[in-house]
DNA sequence: AAATCGGGGTC
DNA sequence: GACCCAGATTT
């Protein structure tokens, strides 16, 4: 269903006026309208799944270190992923990373369209469309959570936002409604909308430019919509870890390249099953090429992740032949003052601690 | 279409 | 504990 054309052009005066009229001030908006966009695209990978207040101290520690585009690109991945140890979603600082190396190749920069842009490591819809929109005024629609539950509380479009029906009906909406001026502005009032006005739960609609414009407003089905959504029950996943302690500190091994903690370093570990965690702990210790003996449990820990409920649980271990030498492998030893600047997962910073 | 991939804020 | 957050990728 088409938004009629004086219905779309009052929604977006009315949007625009709420959001010249006092927006949030974030690292990531510069004080002028034309933004940096590797800053723009950076803060957009950093807040995939994560809130404003949980990106921001990463944002300013990244852009500290690594100021524009071509010094990321320059980086050695290592350093990338321990920028972002802590922030999660691991896979988003490898794709960042690539991302970069990739548009400086074959563009000198961020490329301008979101085609282009959607071709890279990491760029999915959402933020193709937000970096295209906000750093380069291309009238694209950026459909993340708090547009869609916006857009489906103004057309009150019932049924949970993860349902593939409802998806397609927002982004049209949103494709729709994005003026040809000032398009990322447009973009980030809804998304300011959403977090600050249009809350998922208690939304304060006395106080929302578009009250009165409001079809779920109307209908007195804020409450109800969107539905919320349904998840599966975290799957427990036991992970046994060997604490193995040298000369030069305690031993970590980098994680596979693909699954949990991708990439990052953490103690050597093994997914084992309840009953047999030191034979499985010493298996993989042989197939990292260190074999050793599994001693007594240290430490453990339990963690809930969106889909894992973890356990963590550390053992002794002392190894039957030297240990790795040097950096670069995937094994290696930090001290304990090391372990800050390394890229672990907070699992295994929080397991450590408990040593 | 469903599963996978973190961590934290909020009620 | 439930639900969500400026989602993307893989299967």
């Amino acid at each position: 269903m088409p938004v009629p054309a004086a219905r779309r052009a009052a929604l977006r005066r009315a949007l625009l006026a709420w959001y010249d009229a006092g927006h949030r001030a974030l690292p990531w908006r510069g004080p002028q309208h034309g933004a940096d966009p590797y800053r723009v695209w950076l803060a957009e990978v950093m807040l995939q799944q994560t809130q404003v207040a949980t990106a921001a101290p990463y944002f300013r520690r990244f852009v500290a270190r690594f100021p524009t585009l071509a010094a990321l690109a320059a980086a050695p991945e290592e350093e990338v992923l321990a920028l972002w140890s802590g922030l999660g979603y691991y896979a988003r600082a490898r794709h960042l990373h690539a991302a970069a190396r990739e548009a400086l190749a074959r563009h000198g920069g961020l490329p301008r369209t979101v085609a282009e842009l959607r071709a890279l490591p990491g760029f999915g819809p959402y933020t193709a469309g937000a970096v295209a929109s906000i750093a380069f005024a291309v009238p694209a629609a950026a459909v993340d959570g708090n547009v869609a539950r916006v857009l489906q509380r103004v057309f009150a479009l019932p049924g949970s936002a993860s349902d593939a029906a409802v998806r397609r009906e927002v982004a049209a909406r949103a494709e729709a409604l994005v003026p040809p001026a000032r398009p990322g502005d447009f973009n980030q009032a809804l998304m300011d909308l959403g977090a600050t006005v249009c809350t998922p739960a208690g939304p304060a609609c006395p106080r929302c430019p578009l009250a009165a414009r409001c079809a779920a407003r109307a209908a007195g089905r804020v409450a109800g919509i969107p539905a919320p959504r349904r998840r599966p029950a975290p799957a427990p996943l036991l992970l046994a870890c060997a604490v193995v302690r040298g000369p030069r500190g305690l031993l970590l091994a980098r994680r596979p390249a693909r699954g949990l903690f991708a990439g990052l370093w953490a103690p050597p570990c093994a997914e084992v099953r309840e009953g047999e965690p030191r034979a499985a702990l010493a298996a993989a210790l042989a197939a990292l090429g260190i074999p050793g003996d599994i001693g007594e449990e240290r430490a453990s820990l339990r963690r809930t992740l969106t889909h894992r409920a973890l356990t963590l649980r550390a053992y002794h271990a002392v190894l039957r032949r030297p240990g790795p030498r040097g950096g670069g492998g995937e094994l290696r030893w930090a001290a304990p003052g090391e372990l800050a600047t390394l890229g672990l997962p907070t699992a295994a910073r929080l397991l450590l601690e408990r040593l």
